[in-house]
DNA sequence: CAATTAAATTATCAATCGTTAATATTTTGC
DNA sequence: GCAAAATATTAACGATTGATAATTTAATTG
């Protein structure tokens, strides 16, 4: 992560070391949870002491807002581009295959994005996570009113509840993909950032989505 | 859970109180996780004082591992069941929707899964869950080669990989349904247990299933 | 019913958790 | 370069964690 790309407009050391303890914390949070992990092993590893932290972050929750947030802005972003640019229907099928290209980059992400899901209702984790479903289930469901692409039954809550479910097991199957990797591993004795397997990946996406476009 | 039907055969007091604790267990682990569950939660959870967990398992490690085993038992039964009965092609394409029954009997244990999955790699509990994914790889990988439904390449490791995908695109789509409780709730306004939904689910498997053939 | 075993309780432990206070050391801006 | 601000450290805190010992209560069995 750390993203300290030519964009890395000259940061003070203090913002920095923040990079670097978001970094660890990432990692450590996609791994171990949120509760299983401790203050002490992110200091740990980004090489700073305990207290330190506090300079940077007010609480052990806040840092994990700050991961979840950093880690959540390049999807939102790659979203909204996506809709402003152009929307035709065509291109919300391309969806998964971009988050997919995007996971690629943070594949510990995923991991959070499940944990933040399945947290409690009123942690602003998970309503962070679930705002972002929210705009895609609202753009999903605009696009599919305009191009009546799919069975329009008439009855709105229940061409909710089918484009919901549509929309979850994508959602399940872009990041599940990610959460798998040590199955997957032992299973077929590869890794799943091989480009081999993304593009099989990105082709099942497809397949998937065409298979719902057909009702 | 507590499965006192009719089959509860004369069980001491003793394992009456072990099958509470699994209970509450059960629910406290699915919920908050291995590490965000405390042995008090669950000794409320169960009625009884910290110290007479003891009495009946061994450790925390030991109590969640026995909720996992509990847990996968049924799976991995209706799963043998179906492969030794009649292990023709069609009914491997029917176990995601016999998996969705079982799980909507005991929803919280799609969110075990997942979490055993993730856990680090020699938990007892990670290994529970790779090993019932393995033998369904197995049992996939042997019905393919037989009635070579699907792209047979020749390529013994891109058939691998091509038939690992599938099967964890499988998995995360059947346990992952049931993880989305919350946002479909939001989504829809409805909820995933409801018969309507599981139909819905189901049929959506199926064609999942069904795209994944025709390669 | 009585004796034995099983299961529950109270009290307590060391270890670890997130967090704060007080202080020392760098970085930064003029 | 020097003052001010930012960032680090050491030391310690109350709370909670999983677990044990000693003991009392309840259940099982002959």
């Amino acid at each position: 992560m750390s993203d300290t790309g030519m964009t890395a407009k000259r940061q003070t050391k203090g913002e920095k070391t923040a990079q670097r303890i978001l970094d660890a914390a990432a990692d450590l949070f996609a791994s171990q949870g949120y509760d299983g992990t401790s203050l002490r092993q992110i200091a740990q590893g980004t090489g700073i002491t305990e207290p330190a932290l506090y300079n940077h972050f007010a609480s052990k929750q806040a840092l994990y807002e700050a991961v979840l947030h950093r880690g959540l802005n390049p999807m939102a972003q790659a979203l909204a581009e996506h809709i402003d640019g152009a929307s035709r229907l065509r291109d919300y099928t391309e969806l998964p295959a971009i988050m997919t290209d995007l996971l690629l980059e943070h594949p510990q992400m995923a991991a959070l994005f499940q944990q933040a899901m399945q947290g409690d209702a009123n942690s602003l984790g998970t309503q962070l996570v679930a705002a972002w479903l929210e705009r895609l289930f609202d753009e999903g469901r605009r696009s599919l009113t305009r191009y009546g692409a799919v069975a329009n039954s008439g009855d709105r809550d229940q061409d909710n509840a089918a484009l919901a479910i549509n929309l979850i097991a994508m959602f399940n199957l872009t990041t599940g993909y990610f959460l798998s990797q040590r199955a997957f591993a032992t299973l077929a004795n590869g890794n799943i950032t091989d480009p081999d397997n993304i593009a099989r990946q990105k082709r099942l996406l497809h397949k998937v989505i065409r298979a719902m476009l057909v009702s």
